[in-house]
RNA sequence: GGCGGGAUAGCUCAGUUGGCAGAGCAAGGGACUCAUAAGCCCUGGGUCGGGGGUUCAAUUCCCUCUCCCGCCA
């Protein structure tokens, strides 16, 4: 057993809108930390926030606020998610916090003195609208590679840190400690990255260019780099250079939650910086796969997010911790749709669980007048009533060894093979017919069995859905609804003569969705979820009762699409880099514009809404496979995408910076 | 382009030293009735992506091709 687990999420960019990636990892670090506490091992369960950097500063800048007001108007809304979901983190750190700031100074500055950072003065190319910095070989063609306007060369100075040093160090002991990195094939995606030689990581931001970080302690004319200022949150919230005593009892971390898209950061940055600093390495880093639709990432620019916040509205907060468990294979990606959901939640949750739960307490209520009736002395000597129990046990040592294993879908899957057993031992002692004979023993055997051993199953469960799980214990009479290992092993804890209660169904059954036209998965699954997602409706408290319609007729005047037909769109994304009115043409542009590589210009008719000057620098979508036509003699190769209702219209474009030639599905 | 991982029942996937192909879900049938039209029992003749090879025997080993996905360039 260990002595203690310490568990950690990322910080959140706290200028980002949360979404079931977020909700995943810290629903999993908060099943985890769960789980360690009922084992009886002591827990610590830090989330938080990462709060600096430009996005912030920017966000601040339009809102009219200071970056500091603006996070603390976002944070909010990771803190009222974890609410929600009933996370229980023990600690929330924020970057904007003295306690880290303190202390990432203090480490910048004994890096430092200690010559681990050095500053190092080089020519660079800077471009002034993007406000970016480029090397040479980032350049295209001499210009910005992004807008492909001219860049200045400028000479920039900035702290770096001796990351290359400790490469070979690196690699041998991630060699030599294979659960470090999890699962394999990241281990094997840092070892591969580590092949090609580690250069040293800049670790300032001159506030000349980004003001909003934590000031290095030794140059007041630069900011920590964010990555550097974040990864710090890990040690700075435990107490290191704060409070011994706390910083020895959690330091070195037992698990640290990533998504796979951070692995970089993660098993190298950070390993390399706590070597630096001389403090232990992490016992695991484990990074998560992404939770997908349709074959892409979820992301808010492929319109296709699945509100967490919604959909635990829509079906409760724990059948969605409990899908997020359950359906993705840990380290796996997974899909995340309506009707997997739906799907899982009638199987495992109401016909097994819910259902079981209800024919118990029906039962006893009707038979035995609604107290639980005392088994015989040696009821586990029946053939059955060992086979369940047994069965039962297995799933508590699976579900163990699961959480350990990083493998917790098998132990939520363990548990559920319980539910199913304790339904297959009522078939086999039909408490329904041993209830028309005189002798009671056997009625009373049975459904105590049944009663005793759902409660073990249910309290298997309870770190996955702990508000659901509590209502099963209550119901079969347990006043203490925190399960504990020992009580889990051990026969005999429900007492007999106590009150079972019948609350009503633990999870009704959603109606199953109509049935939908015959066509590949994929193809039905883009559409699906976008009419899901927007059918969402926050302001319906648990729908479940109330299942929306699912999608029936098309809007009006528009034909369903097969994916196919969609799928021959080629659009992208565009950037403007020049625009001038048609001569006779009043309401016609003629753009150039980049795609990529390719330079192209189209026709669009769009000057009553814009002027040639807004539109220079414009990141826009376009249709690229569009046939090139002659508009007014002059050719437009593609068509610009806009929305437009009655005098109105506006530009598609994408939210946030992304280099042109992007595909738009 | 380099490295790595995949391609198995309608869907999601297991298949640990090669030995007659499995689970869950979905679907169909049955008996039952305590129950949320639920639970239980029965039903899966799939070229295990294509082709070659090693072997008495290959989904499992080797080669090759096609397609998909990661990471890197």
């Amino acid at each position: 057993m260990q002595n203690k687990f310490y568990v950690t999420t990322p910080i959140y960019y706290v200028n980002d809108q949360p979404h079931v990636g977020h909700a995943y990892t810290t629903v999993l670090a908060d099943v985890l930390a769960r789980y360690h506490r009922l084992l009886g091992v002591p827990t610590f369960f830090l989330t938080g926030s990462d709060e600096h950097g430009q996005k912030v500063a920017k966000a601040a800048a339009a809102a009219g606020l200071t970056p500091q007001e603006q996070a603390d108007r976002t944070v909010v809304r990771f803190q009222q998610l974890w609410t929600k979901l009933g996370i229980t983190h023990d600690d929330f750190i924020r970057t904007t916090e003295d306690r880290h700031k303190l202390v990432v100074q203090q480490i910048l500055q004994d890096l430092f003195q200690r010559g681990e950072i050095y500053r190092a003065e080089y020519d660079g190319w800077y471009c002034v609208p993007c406000e970016r910095f480029f090397t040479e070989k980032d350049l295209v063609e001499g210009a910005c590679p992004d807008c492909h306007r001219p860049v200045d060369k400028i000479k920039e100075a900035n702290y770096f840190f001796r990351m290359g040093k400790y490469q070979q160090w690196l690699l041998d002991y991630i060699q030599a400690h294979p659960k470090f990195i999890q699962p394999d094939f990241r281990r094997n995606e840092t070892l591969g990255f580590l092949r090609q030689p580690l250069n040293d990581l800049c670790i300032s931001r001159p506030k000349s260019r980004l003001a909003w970080g934590i000031e290095l302690p030794f140059d007041a004319d630069y900011v920590c780099y964010v990555w550097f200022d974040a990864l710090v949150n890990y040690i700075s919230a435990i107490g290191y250079r704060s409070d011994d005593a706390k910083f020895r009892q959690w330091w070195p971390c037992s698990a640290h939650l990533i998504g796979k898209d951070i692995l970089t950061t993660h098993t190298v940055y950070w390993p390399t910086m706590l070597q630096a600093m001389g403090l232990p390495q992490p016992e695991m880093i484990f990074a998560h796969g992404w939770w997908l639709t349709s074959g892409s990432k979820m992301s808010k620019t492929a319109g296709n997010v699945v509100n967490p916040m919604e959909m635990a509205e829509r079906y409760g907060v724990d059948a969605f911790r409990y899908f997020l468990i359950a359906e993705m294979v840990m380290g796996q990606d997974a899909s995340f749709t309506e009707e997997s959901f739906v799907r899982r939640f009638n199987a495992d949750l109401a016909n097994d669980l819910g259902n079981l739960l209800n024919r118990i307490t029906n039962m006893v209520g009707r038979y035995f007048a609604g107290r639980l009736p005392a088994p015989a002395e040696d009821a586990l000597a029946g053939a059955e009533e060992k086979t369940v129990w047994d069965t039962v046990q297995a799933a508590v040592t699976t579900l163990e060894q699961s959480v350990t294993g990083m493998r917790l879908h098998e132990g939520v899957g363990a548990a559920i093979i319980a539910v199913k057993a304790i339904n297959r031992y009522l078939e086999l002692k039909q408490p329904w017919s041993l209830a028309k004979q005189a002798d009671k023993a056997p009625l009373a055997t049975t459904l105590f069995t049944a009663a005793e051993t759902l409660r073990v199953a249910a309290g298997l469960l309870f770190p996955v859905m702990p508000e659901k799980m509590a209502v099963v214990l209550r119901s079969l009479g347990l006043a203490d609804t925190t399960p504990k290992l020992d009580e889990l092993r051990a026969w005999g804890v429900l007492q007999p003569g106590t009150a079972v209660q019948d609350f009503g169904p633990l999870f009704p059954r959603v109606e199953k969705a109509e049935a939908k036209p015959e066509t590949g998965s994929q193809k039905t699954e883009v559409r699906d979820q976008k009419s899901e997602v927007s059918q969402i409706n926050p302001a319906l408290p648990s729908a479940i009762n109330h299942p929306p319609a699912t999608i029936s007729a098309p809007p009006p005047g528009v034909a369903l699409l097969d994916y196919a037909d969609f799928a021959k769109l080629d659009l992208r994304t565009a950037k403007i880099i020049n625009a001038a009115k048609i001569e006779g043409a009043d309401k016609l542009l003629k753009l150039d514009v980049f795609v990529g590589e390719e330079r192209r210009q189209i026709v669009a008719g769009i000057a009553l809404y814009y002027t040639p000057e807004q539109l220079i620098g414009k990141t826009v979508v376009i249709v690229a496979n569009l046939k090139p036509a002659k508009i007014r003699g002059v050719e437009s190769q593609g068509m610009l995408l806009a929305a437009s209702k009655g005098e109105k219209l506006l530009l598609v474009t994408v939210d946030g910076e992304l280099s042109s030639g992007a595909r738009v599905k």
